[in-house]
DNA sequence: TCCATCATGTGGTCAGACCACAGCGCGGTC
DNA sequence: GACCGCGCTGTGGTCTGACCACATGATGGA
């Protein structure tokens, strides 16, 4: 593997020597797969592929890293899953593997796997997602365009319906807060925003049905939402703020089961 | 592919339906190795897997869900990118696959990559860390612990080596806050601090060498790492935060090079 | 009793085949 | 000449079956 003339070198990789027993690092044999990762990892480190190049057929890379096919599609599958690579089917124009750019699904599918087991605690989200949003009100209060605020006004309406789902409302309760979260401007914490409430969704839709008081719950969310919605349309940024992380804490302390799981 | 015998069924997947518009959801067909996801997430979702749990071998996993065991390993490989699963070669005790629980490297790699493509801008990954670390810095100085407060002083010393190189420098400075973080009690946010570090680990090490004034800035550095740590042991968690979040200030605008990629 | 050896079961890797799909170009038809 | 249909081609998608590398644990001899 070592005398693998395509790959640039097995670089030790070792990196951090915090001190002199730091040392002797175990060593890692990776395999084949994670070989055409840091091969792929490479060209996008130097810039060498952006945002939209087009990858070489499969069976072509294979051959020219010396390795077989299977090993290429196991790589292109894990970038894949990160977002960063998409493949297409068929021939021309738009066929074939290339660099893409969709880190909230990944960010969602990541995020979701890990709150079902247990390894981020909700607790955890939860103050995760007052510190992201409140800041992200406070953003939007600064920065909002006619465009997002009609977005939110529309979504203000599909929860304000007096027959809506709980399902209905949470949908667009989530879609609230993550468009709130785009307008702020910053990509990193809408796409976060909108990966918390996808790992909460199930456990959010559970606490929803089981509730007795749904209609008070939904009229408290609502006048809520409302609130929020004002504060940034006036542009009252510390407001939104406020408004938001207690907005936040009211509903996670509404929805008792949320904690139990 | 509607034809293929294998697969159970294709079900429709539909879900939301947030409203009349909203139904002629465009029709997913999945590949095998996401149906093949979909399966171990289901068992991990209804808690049948928990971290620990071994799946079969992939051999068997391949002829229960008939498909092939090549598309059974493309599902594995992406999930352990998501640090959900590992797999061990050998046989008895520690081999083969079962659930796992890093999240951190999983988020490292691709937050990395994700901030290589230019999917995130630096300013937001910067935004983003003094947020979190602000509040890690304040809870840190609430909760630490002796054991946590002896190795932020051995990291501390690291950094006031006269000799140190500036890689080392770097890598002990990223242990220091991660190590803060950690203290704070929150994993989500030890993680994503860690990934965040992780991501401008390159950018951060190009400025480093590049930059003349070397000396100066790590001693700006040191002054202010000491007084975040004298903060933190003390229990004034306000000051904490706010020397945190001055600190990394200083630190983006020290380094020019940063913003400029 | 101990140690070397082999059998077994696991993931790791490979090669080769075939399928499904989408574009492209050729050729026939109007 | 313009249009349509059909097959050719190259892409990813999938499957099969084989072999390798490795760690364990049982087996059997010293």
């Amino acid at each position: 593997m070592v005398d693998m003339a395509n790959n640039d070198e097995v670089r030790p990789h070792r990196g951090r020597a915090t001190g002199a027993d730091a040392a002797w690092a175990p060593v890692t044999r990776s395999s084949t797969y994670e070989l055409v990762i840091d091969a792929i990892e490479d060209q996008i480190m130097t810039g060498a592929l952006v945002v939209g190049d087009l990858l070489p057929p499969e069976r072509e890379l294979a051959s020219r890293l010396r390795v077989s096919r299977a090993g290429v599609r196991e790589a292109i599958r894990v970038l894949e899953a990160y977002g960063v690579l998409r493949s297409e089917v068929g021939s021309g124009r738009g066929a074939g593997t290339f660099v893409s750019a969709l880190p909230s699904a990944a960010l969602e599918q990541f995020l979701r796997l890990h709150v079902a087991l247990s390894n981020f605690r909700l607790e955890e989200v939860i103050e995760a997602r007052i510190l992201l949003e409140r800041t992200s009100a406070s953003l939007a209060a600064e920065r909002v365009d006619a465009a997002a605020l009609a977005e939110l006004e529309r979504l203000l309406a599909v929860m304000d319906a007096p027959d809506v789902s709980r399902e209905a409302f949470n949908d667009a309760d989530t879609a609230f807060h993550v468009a709130i979260a785009r307008a702020g401007g910053n990509a990193l914490f809408s796409d976060m925003t909108g990966a918390i409430r996808a790992s909460l969704r199930a456990p959010i839709l559970e606490a929803f049905t089981k509730v007795a008081t749904w209609e008070d719950i939904a009229g408290t969310l609502r006048e809520q939402h409302h609130g929020i919605f004002r504060a940034i349309a006036d542009g009252r940024a510390d407001e939104a703020a406020e408004l938001t992380a207690t907005h936040i804490r009211a509903a996670s302390d509404m929805l008792p089961d949320l904690s139990t799981d």
